[in-house]
DNA sequence: TCCATATTTCCATTTTACTTGAAATATTAG
DNA sequence: CTAATATTTCAAGTAAAATGGAAATATGGA
């Protein structure tokens, strides 16, 4: 993942809204959940709800299943797994130089 | 960590210019760099660059520390160690319900 | 003290993000 | 086809973030 690609997945989780439907859908797997049941779950207008839905969907971190007449939303575990990816290297690549301590993210 | 301030944290790491910030001073350890060299290094104006310090700071990802007349700023390994702690665990404890397979960050 | 330099604050401007009602689109059921 | 429901797009308003010039503050050196 590179430096622009991490900004738009960060900048899609910045939010509150977004990061609670990341967060909705993460425990339900593939299944997902529709739309209309988002928005009941966590009270959002249809407009807002999509919108961050868009917003979500454009960093790659939910994906979109049509199923009947309804759209299923689902986390996408790959971009999340590269995010953590990218940031543990920037984290760690620093063992290399001459820290005074290895950061606790390195383990 | 809890919600809000992982909204905080995201928020901070969600802007290129802070992005570059924070990498830039990630190897560098607990000297850090001054803020002019900052600036020269990324061509900020210094107020664009005081403002995201500012930012970054708030956010708990630097720390200052005044050597002279000068400033150096570095980053706060703990605070990018807990978001990570953070995201791991929002992204792995789906695997206790019913999820179709394990998500690749969980290992 | 007085000067020079480093950094921040203030302020105004511009840009970008968020929200929502209403209209449009899409899909299925009858 | 028509009606009903799900979702998105449009448009317009409001809020928040980013930028940078100029002034203010702080620190060390002469």
């Amino acid at each position: 993942m590179e430096n622009k690609a991490a900004v738009t997945v960060l900048a899609a989780l910045a939010q509150e809204t977004r990061l609670a439907i990341f967060r909705l859908l993460v425990p339900l797997g593939a299944q997902g959940m529709t739309v209309g049941r988002i928005g009941e779950t966590l009270s959002l207008a249809p407009a807002t709800l999509s919108f961050h839905l868009k917003e979500l969907t454009h960093a790659n971190l939910i994906v979109a299943r049509q199923e009947g007449r309804y759209i299923h939303y689902s986390a996408n575990y790959a971009t999340m797994s590269e995010l953590l990816g990218f940031m543990t290297e920037n984290c760690c690549q620093m063992a290399g130089d001459a820290p005074p301590s290895p950061p606790a993210c390195c383990g």
